[in-house]
DNA sequence: GCCAACGTTGGC
DNA sequence: GCCAACGTTGGC
């Protein structure tokens, strides 16, 4: 049986070390295939090495309009150094990582599926934070052992790990929402953005995408790539 | 843009 | 090896 994982991105551009920087589930698309690299977290790290030739991913949207699971993935490549550490123009350049002692590592993975219905954070939040006798409108399909399922998601406690565990159980309901559907903006709830429509990815519109411009240069323990520049 | 939560750093 | 100061994450 495969182990389960999420891996957070960022679909909006940023600046880092003045190099343009982003990874969305479109980019992931036309990519097919990427190696992981820009973990810059310890713990992440430790979670990447876990992880074996074949497990199944979330991939998760951040930082931006509305975070949430976006698409599907598979580990392809066990870890190994991230070579990127080495590199000085690198935006995730780290002179404390050493090629003959490699500090950071990262796994590749493959893009799989969008989820048909882009499962947003704040539905999940309103989820877990539910009694379970009364899933939100559209969500009948989720019952109290799913709930708990969300509840105990790292995800829902945990919101500065950017690779984490996916228990089978709350893989399931994420995929079961992913593939059904049935919320709308309203029962999401949580957000400022008023938008009437459910947000999907599946048609033309992706209104799941803030366009946040941050020109900062911080470094994030999370992976952003397709450099532009 | 704000800021809470939490991770990291460094002086002692 | 404590812990205050500082820095980063990431939802909102």
């Amino acid at each position: 049986m495969n182990q389960h994982w999420l891996m957070k991105a960022e679909p909006n551009s940023r600046i880092v070390k003045g190099k343009e920087v982003k990874f969305s589930v479109e980019d992931f698309e036309a990519v097919g295939t990427t190696p992981w690299e820009g973990v810059r977290n310890p713990e992440a790290r430790n979670i990447m090495k876990s992880m074996r030739l074949g497990d199944k991913v979330l991939f998760y949207h951040s930082s931006c309009k509305t975070p949430g699971i976006a698409g599907f993935a598979e580990v392809t490549r066990e870890a190994y150094p991230d070579y990127t550490a080495w590199d000085p123009e690198h935006p995730y350049y780290d002179p404390k990582s050493e090629e003959r002692n490699p500090k950071w590592f990262m796994v590749d993975v493959k893009f799989v599926s969008r989820a048909a219905h882009f499962v947003p954070y704040p539905l999940l939040r309103k989820i877990a934070a539910s009694d379970a006798t009364t899933p939100p409108a559209g969500l009948e399909y989720i019952g109290e052992k799913e709930v708990s399922a969300i509840r105990e998601m790292d995800l829902v406690h945990r919101g500065r790990l950017s690779v984490q565990r996916v228990q089978p159980e709350a893989w399931e309901v994420i995929e079961g929402m992913a593939e059904k559907g049935g919320w709308t903006e309203e029962t999401k709830g949580g957000g400022r953005a008023k938008n009437k429509e459910e947000t999907s990815i599946n048609g033309k519109r992706k209104n799941e995408e803030g366009t946040g411009t941050d020109t900062d240069t911080r470094r994030r323990s999370k992976r952003r790539t397709c450099m532009k520049s």
